[in-house]
DNA sequence: CTTGTAAACCAAAACGTTTTGGTTTACAAT
DNA sequence: ATTGTAAACCAAAACGTTTTGGTTTACAAG
């Protein structure tokens, strides 16, 4: 049996009451009271029960975490890192983090519904905003804490963490453009995605200033893997006439790119350029290193974590939105066109 | 506010007891007072709180996963996909999941003795277990649930599922071996991982067996990291007699390994060859791509999770101990060696 | 000797459930 | 008219805390 505050108090010969309130530091304990409680807690082993403790005072230092993932065979860095980031930043606060997994779409917000009104968790990280996110539009409603990693359009005032992404492509545009290719092909996800949106238009915007057209038959769709990246790069090498580089909005699919070019013969960084963006941990151990935006993820969830905290604590929030600036990692998946095309 | 059993009571003007019991569909309850009740539940959208449900009955239908992590930057797949196979298991069993993170060492043994105390979780699954695992001998010692993924030499009736990767290590010694390769450098992690010294028994007796010996001096020690494998691979490369082959004891590893072989100038798959273990997704999109064991990391969550549930239901268990058979999966990453060497 | 005040303590209520150990009602069997 | 039985219901206790609204004691001030 696990022993308990009640315990402690026969133990000692106080009350109940005493007990707890030595235990929490209250000033009307004699601090010889508070040295017995504390020593007799101590010595048998005392931690307080923590669902009697959240029942009895509505909060539950808990955060919670709803991975938008589908199917089995997820394993994008990305997750794993930025977890690692709340759950680090969480543990420091005392904080629990409850995890579930739910793919996006209909059933999602009955997920968030149940650990909100079963009383589960004090507030939400939102991870990979959507366009009309459901989500954010559903604990918005409400009025329930939470804090995203990716903005909203349309809702300025939500707490967020973001990368400035659109700066981010345009540094690759500029770069390329720089290297000297002109014929670009990119690999993106579904435009559902606000980070998919805000990288589009910032390599579109890019280009345009140096005069160049995105043509939308070279934008691909492709699903965040490096499945998925490997066979729309496929498609855009295929073609009669290939672009010289292949853009993809995340590390994962430029890497299944860079396998789709070599598996064509093709030598990358040479025949071929390839950027990604995240500069996950692999993407300097590709072959060849891959040319991306570094995005500080495992920060991120540090900050989204420390920011949700803050909110359900009711303190005072410095920024409630933060913009981060992008940094290109220029490596050798990139380099000036081969320009024997006739 | 949120509806409690209490407003459900009152609005059908029945008691708590006959409410709770309608909604638990007890049989002293008429058919029409449950149907009442449900609806008037929906109608009013009751959930159940959970702290004081919990409190009540003494599980808490949680199960608690302390992620053996160090610092930032850790983006293994493995614990992602693990971490999804979990996940989505104990959602379809209505069970939460608890996830924190703590480096392996001291503090360790304290995470856990504070779940278990507060009473947060009905049992663990431990993961990447250790020879002398404290945390299996404390959960041992106090009786509490776990399943660990991975053997603990000496507790051998301890509930677990693993992947035979003694057998899978002796295919790949196999497969060198018929390749032509005699002169074989390793890389492994610490060997106080369980998985460590099972994958190098089956290496060394693998080699054996076919007449080779495994120099002390041919095993270098990484972190399981793809910078871990890089810097180990460099070393053995720049011998004055270099190894033919290299066996990295993971994926990751394997990857740094790869890369280290290409900034030597080194045609992996000719001139040297490289092997991993596990079949991360990745594997498939390095370049060459990686010649590795299978292992069958989600199900393996799948499977962990589910008989820590039976365990925590008190259920039978079909296998307590579950070891799977590896499956060697050749890429182009191996080759028969490059015999110029004089 | 009263009154006031501060220090130390505590009984009981409260949180929202589930469970225990009943009671009430209706009706059939004796 | 009593007894038995089954169906439907429910009051109160319990889970382990925190908090409310006190009380008791000691001692100083008037």
């Amino acid at each position: 049996m696990t022993t308990s505050i009640r315990d402690i108090a026969e133990k000692v010969g106080k009350s109940i009451t005493t007990v707890s309130r030595a235990l929490h530091d209250y000033d009307d304990v004699s601090p010889e009271t508070k040295e017995l409680v504390r020593k007799a807690a101590q010595e048998m082993g005392y931690v307080a029960n923590r669902q009697a403790q959240l029942l009895r005072q509505k909060s539950t230092d808990t955060i919670g975490f709803i991975l938008p993932t589908f199917g089995p065979r997820f394993s994008d860095p990305f997750f794993s890192e930025f977890l690692a980031g709340i759950g680090n930043k969480a543990a420091d606060h005392g904080y629990d983090l409850l995890v579930s997994t739910c793919p996006p779409g209909e059933k999602e917000i009955r997920t968030y519904q149940y650990e909100v009104q079963s009383n589960r968790v004090d507030g939400f990280i939102i991870v990979r905003t959507r366009v009309d996110d459901a989500r954010i539009q559903y604990l918005n409603s409400i009025g329930f804490p939470f804090v995203a990693f990716g903005r909203v359009p349309g809702m300025d005032d939500m707490p967020y963490v973001d990368e400035n992404s659109d700066v981010g492509m345009q540094m690759i545009a500029d770069y390329l453009v720089e290297l000297g290719h002109t014929h670009i092909g990119c690999i993106a996800p579904s435009m559902e995605y606000t980070f998919a949106t805000h990288r589009m238009q910032g390599l579109r915007e890019g280009l345009r200033f140096h005069g160049i057209d995105l043509r939308e038959q070279d934008v691909l769709t492709g699903d965040l893997t490096e499945k998925g990246g490997y066979e729309r790069a496929m498609e855009l090498i295929q073609r009669p006439y290939r672009p010289t580089a292949i853009v993809a909005l995340n590390d994962l699919m430029a890497i299944g790119a860079i396998s789709a070019a070599q598996d064509a013969g093709l030598v990358v960084g040479k025949d071929i350029s390839v950027t990604g963006f995240d500069n996950i941990p692999l993407s300097t151990y590709t072959h060849p290193p891959l040319t991306t935006v570094h995005q500080p993820i495992f920060q991120i969830g540090n900050m989204v974590c420390e920011m949700l905290i803050k909110i359900v604590k009711g303190m005072p929030l410095e920024e409630k939105q933060v913009l981060l600036k992008p940094s290109l990692i220029k490596r050798q998946s990139t380099g000036a066109p081969f320009l024997v095309e006739k």
